[in-house]
DNA sequence: ATCGGATCGCTAGCAGTGCTAGGATCACGG
DNA sequence: CCGTGATCCTAGCACTGCTAGCGATCCGAT
């Protein structure tokens, strides 16, 4: 192996270590506290070493949406293949959703708010945005009727991200979300 | 009249003139470009003066979302008692919702993603956001059946708010919007 | 009419932000 | 062993929200 490969090597593995650093950072203290300087002195480089692997600090959340949009995937792909009953599949992938967002709210906000320059429903989005989607088409499939599955699943997933997100924010009474999730899934499934 | 009635009415003119400012700015430029020094520079005033009035940028931004709910209660309310029959009503409060969204984008930022810090769900927060959520409940009591109407309120409101924050964020294709929107208000209508 | 006092709004500056130009340092190839 | 090129750091820029402290202004009492 040559020693520009030895060096590729290392530049991918200082790049994964920057992304997992401001993960981890951000869900330790929030987004507030993922500073250029900070980040820089987590990871043990001056700040400039940022910049030589991405364009900005804004490139480096969207890193950290597209890692938290493979996890919301596999959770999803969990529930789904996991779920007993075929008439159960809606209700265990809508709570994965619900789940993944409250036990992950950092990473939540990221992939949602923050890095919004993300490119999606489009062919260029990110493998794991589409897996994500896809594992919601395919718990929707059984329910799509003459409905265009495609517009039934984005909006069963509206739905899903409009609870979360109004309870993140304090807009919801939190003692009735069960309540909300059930009957929302209720409703969908006609 | 005393002077000192004077100077309040001059306070409090001028404090609306700050969060006009503000609004205008940010509708026209987007809320990046809405900077204490530019703000400061618009009203006319130095950047001290917006402190004598507001705690912080924040609470200048809470102060522009405050009447953005205003706004949106006016085209809620507008919507349901304009709608001709008693089944259209959802299907029409729903469409002014989205509208308001589309039309306002800006604002619809400031008052769901910026400005978090305003109460919710709770006796104390702005009447504009109660008479919001009324004209929701509204319409939609007359399809509570057992449902609690509350819970059946917060549910629809988070679809909606789902559907107009991702599309927004170009999560969702804009070309079928209106069809995301019949489906979840003829779902949610049983 | 004039002066004392309090209010008011300004200038100037602080600490911190994202980002970058430039040079020093180091490892490599001849 | 030396020149060369990549690598990475120091220092600094322009900007942010916010505040201390002073100067002017206007009011009320003498």
């Amino acid at each position: 192996m040559s020693i520009q490969t030895r060096r590729d090597r290392e530049r991918a593995e200082r790049e994964r270590l920057i992304v997992t650093a401001a993960r981890k950072l951000a869900e330790a203290e929030g987004w507030d506290a993922v500073t250029t300087r900070r980040l820089a002195d987590e990871v043990e480089y001056s700040q400039p070493v940022l910049y030589s692997h991405f364009k900005g600090k804004r490139a480096i959340m969207t890193a950290v949406a597209v890692e938290g949009f493979a996890d919301l995937a596999a959770d999803l792909r969990a529930a789904r293949t996991a779920a007993a009953g075929s008439d159960r599949v809606l209700a265990e992938v809508g709570a994965a959703y619900a789940g993944f967002a409250e036990r992950r709210p950092v990473l939540y906000d990221v992939m949602f708010t923050q890095a919004v320059d993300l490119p999606f429903a489009t062919p260029e989005a990110p493998t794991a945005l589409q897996d994500g989607f896809g594992e919601l088409r395919e718990a929707l499939r059984p329910l799509a009727e003459d409905d265009d599955l495609e517009v039934l699943t984005e909006t069963f997933w509206s739905g899903l991200h409009g609870l979360v997100t109004l309870m993140r924010h304090g807009r919801l009474r939190r003692e009735d979300h069960d309540r909300r999730l059930a009957l929302f899934i209720s409703r969908m499934s006609q």
